[in-house]
DNA sequence: GTAGGGTTAG
């Protein structure tokens, strides 16, 4: 597997990164995400998110195929780079050991930053937390955060309290949220709109919208202003309550200046969907670029999903075909879910078509996962597969 | 999107 790396990087010719990039986006096989990503040239004058977002994103193809050999030699070859002195290049590594969930490789690289000669401050302290919350393992931060500190003497600041907070709300203990709150008010660190919304997050999905409503204006006492993640929260909440009570959400949202965003156009996408409004949902779907949104995976997700849900396979399959064009692809259970509804209805060609072009877009990992699919809804290949080669071309 | 942080799983 690491010999892919050696090869790929030698035989590809240079591209920018930021083109590298674009090609990146769409890219879903690991081996050509990596081979893209090798070929991108390091001297070039793209400002240095863009080549941190290609690593990300080359990361994440990986990671999808449990290629976590590959991302780690990819990523340690970058320690030898006269770079990693300077602690921004070296946390980069650390975020993305963190996007893969490798939390173990990232703790390593944050306590080699002795030997390597980088200085610590609380960026690398932050991309170090970064990646024990990507890697899910909430209930290690707060250890981390008190251990790390002292022994490092590293002054966290609003962003290190940040992820201790959204840390314990996804723990399920907006209390300790709470009180890291509170105590970051004691030490005059800022308390801002980003680091409550996790909180209001955690006590809607609770169920305790009381609570809810009286953290919202205890922010407002502290000057946090309600931006648009925050109203998007508060419809997450209102989207069992019906469209209606979504659309005066977004309403008020559009009222106090703000602008509606996909999210927020999918939350009232699902609220349709949960009253079995499809052609409704549909429309917001339909107008989302009047709007100024653009579709997304999660959008296409929602519609795939309850187009199966209300046995309506054929739409789901057109949703699909532009998920396809739009490289916003749904996961591999709404598709299977698709996939065997058409089948029970007999649309053998659409079904075939489905899985041919998911054959080409899924990592190889999941070519299995796929045939066994195939398999078990009597898709054999047959001489009509060419048809549907050019079908779903 | 500009070092590091917040919202979408039915």
């Amino acid at each position: 597997m690491a010999s892919t790396i050696r090869h790929l990087s030698t035989t590809t010719k240079k591209i920018s990164i930021s083109k590298a990039k674009s090609r990146l986006r769409s890219e879903h096989d690991p081996d050509k995400a990596l081979a893209i990503f090798s070929s991108a040239s390091s001297n070039d004058s793209s400002p240095p998110f863009v080549s941190r977002y290609a690593q990300d994103l080359t990361v994440r193809r990986l990671a999808k195929s449990h290629r976590f050999a590959d991302i780690e030699s990819l990523l340690e070859s970058h320690k030898s780079n006269p770079q990693i002195k300077q602690e921004p290049f070296l946390s980069s590594l650390i975020r993305s050991y963190g996007v893969a969930g490798m939390f173990d490789q990232a703790l390593k690289t944050y306590q080699e930053m002795d030997q390597l000669g980088t200085p610590r401050s609380f960026i690398s302290f932050n991309s170090l937390l970064s990646a024990c919350i990507q890697s899910k393992l909430y209930n290690k931060v707060p250890v981390l955060f008190n251990e790390i500190s002292e022994k490092y003497r590293v002054l966290p600041d609003k962003v290190s309290f940040g992820m201790l907070v959204k840390a314990y709300c996804e723990d399920g203990k907006p209390e300790k949220a709470i009180e890291v709150l509170e105590g970051m008010e004691k030490k005059g660190v800022e308390v801002t709109t980003i680091v409550c919304t996790p909180v209001l997050n955690c006590l809607y999905s609770k169920g305790k919208n009381e609570e809810a409503e009286r953290f919202l204006d205890w922010m407002v006492e502290r000057g946090c202003e309600l931006d648009a993640v925050v109203y998007n929260v508060k419809i997450s909440n209102a989207v069992n309550q019906g469209a209606e009570r979504v659309k005066e959400l977004i309403e008020e949202m559009k009222n106090s200046g703000l602008k509606p965003d996909t999210i927020s156009y999918n939350y009232l996408m699902t609220s349709y969907c949960m009253s079995g409004m499809m052609e409704e949902a549909k429309k917001v779907y339909e107008g989302l670029r009047v709007h100024g949104c653009k579709a997304n995976a999660a959008t296409f997700r929602t519609l795939v999903f309850n187009s199966c849900k209300s046995g309506e396979y054929e739409k789901g399959y057109k949703i699909f075909k532009d998920s396809v064009r739009e490289h916003r692809i749904p996961d591999f259970n709404t598709l299977k879910y698709l996939a065997k509804g058409l089948v029970e209805k007999k649309k053998i060609k659409e079904a075939k078509g489905l899985i041919h072009t998911m054959k080409k877009k899924f990592p190889p990992n999941l070519l299995n996962a796929w045939r066994k699919l195939e398999e078990n809804l009597g898709l054999h290949s047959t001489e009509e597969d060419k048809e549907v080669k050019e079908a779903s071309a």
